[in-house]
DNA sequence: GGAACACGGTCGGGTGGCCGACGGTTGTAG
DNA sequence: CTACAACCGTCGGCCACCCGACCGTGTTCC
């Protein structure tokens, strides 16, 4: 089943995508600054594509950059992260190929850190790689904790939490249905019929493209069933 | 809903009381081998148990280990293992408690691997520290999207899947029914059925506790569904 | 400004799997 | 040997979800 496995994938970049990864510190920057350089990167530009080999992670500095998955038809945007984040170090360290698309939305600063001078580098500093890796370990298992606790519940309870998690940073979530739908692998009948829901107990407000968030305690109390 | 996290649970210590997961050559051992001990086990007693500190991660060397979660009324075995696999690392270099119980079946030699002492061995032997890590990195990553390409198939492909696994190790599975739909997070009743289905096609033979595999391909096309 | 397209909203039919229940069978403790 | 527990097998009712279809509206591109 060939959408199962975009749904893994999809799941995996938003996950990535999220604020609260940052495993590195600003201390550990200085230390391996010396394996990379810092890149700017003009709006609309791609800091890496999905598919292509993964042989560097990028820290976003300044701006904010798009994650995306699929091309053309298919295209799903999975989330937006800023300063901060790390991007495509998962991929980079398993050397297999990205798995999402990376694009600047304004102008971006970001550092890049080169696979073939980053390992070497970590070689001298064993600490920096231990923390790095094992907060790698420590959000893939997040991740996969989610998903299984996710997947009993109904959509309605599905669709909830993700805006739950969504409302921590903003109140306006600019995914269709249909993305959602495959984020969350139901139909986007289903999608359409919770959100109405969720609109009726005044939760949220729906548009084209775009959900805002009203009350959030109700989002957490439909979230739980 | 605490069952989701129970069967997350389940899934990631039958992931990792798998073969396949040796992230360790010899000659890794061989360097480390300063960093912990050889222990001899006694038929009936524990590596280590569910919820306890992870303090230390073993290799078995020798003899079979057996891998469950729960005790007393819900106890489940969820897997077994032999010499080359390594238990309890991931939970050992996350800093998190043991997700399951490791028991001795016969007599046993392991390596064990104490956190304090490990952790300054592998700052002086990056490399390995590299090569583990993103083991587990893989590892972790692939029992995750085996529970995703699993979710939308049918009780009836899942349980030929798992069958289907298993038969690479041995004909005869020794799983109760109930487990078998607690590891999948389907109702008995579901599996029974499911189970009664391959028994008409002649894919395998139901007893007491006991499921023994005949036609491997049949249960192969059937998990492709 | 108009056409092509993507998205939102809604309906009815079909179904896989859950739940509760019950009886028969196999293993186990006293 | 007997009582008890665990497990297997099966049934009927129920419900969340999927699928296909359709129309109105918002968006985008020339």
């Amino acid at each position: 089943m060939r959408q199962a496995e975009q749904q893994h994938l999809d799941w995996l970049a938003r996950s990535f995508g999220r604020p609260e990864y940052a495993p590195l510190s600003s201390a550990d920057v200085e230390v391996i600054r010396s394996a990379g350089e810092i890149v700017a990167k003009y709006p609309g530009t791609h800091l890496f594509k999905e598919g292509a080999a993964a042989d560097a992670a990028y820290l976003v500095e300044n701006g904010e950059v798009e994650i995306y998955r699929g091309q053309g038809g298919t295209r799903r945007v999975v989330g937006r992260v800023g300063p901060g984040s790390v991007l495509g170090d998962i991929a980079m360290f398993g050397d297999t190929p990205y798995i999402s698309s990376a694009k600047a939305v304004g102008p971006v600063r970001a550092f890049r850190f080169e696979r073939a001078r980053l390992l070497p580098e970590l070689h001298r500093h064993p600490a920096i790689c231990l923390r790095w890796l094992v907060a790698g370990l420590r959000q893939l298992e997040g991740t996969q904790r989610r998903v299984i606790r996710l997947l009993h519940k109904t959509v309605l309870a599905q669709v909830a939490d993700l805006l739950f998690e969504e409302a921590e940073r903003r109140r306006d979530v600019n995914l269709s249905q249909g993305t959602i739908a495959a984020l969350l692998g139901v139909s986007r009948q289903s999608v359409n019929e919770a959100l109405g829901r969720l609109r009726e107990v005044g939760a949220v407000e729906t548009g084209y493209r775009n959900i805002r968030i009203i009350d959030v305690e109700k989002l957490a109390k439909v979230a739980e069933s």
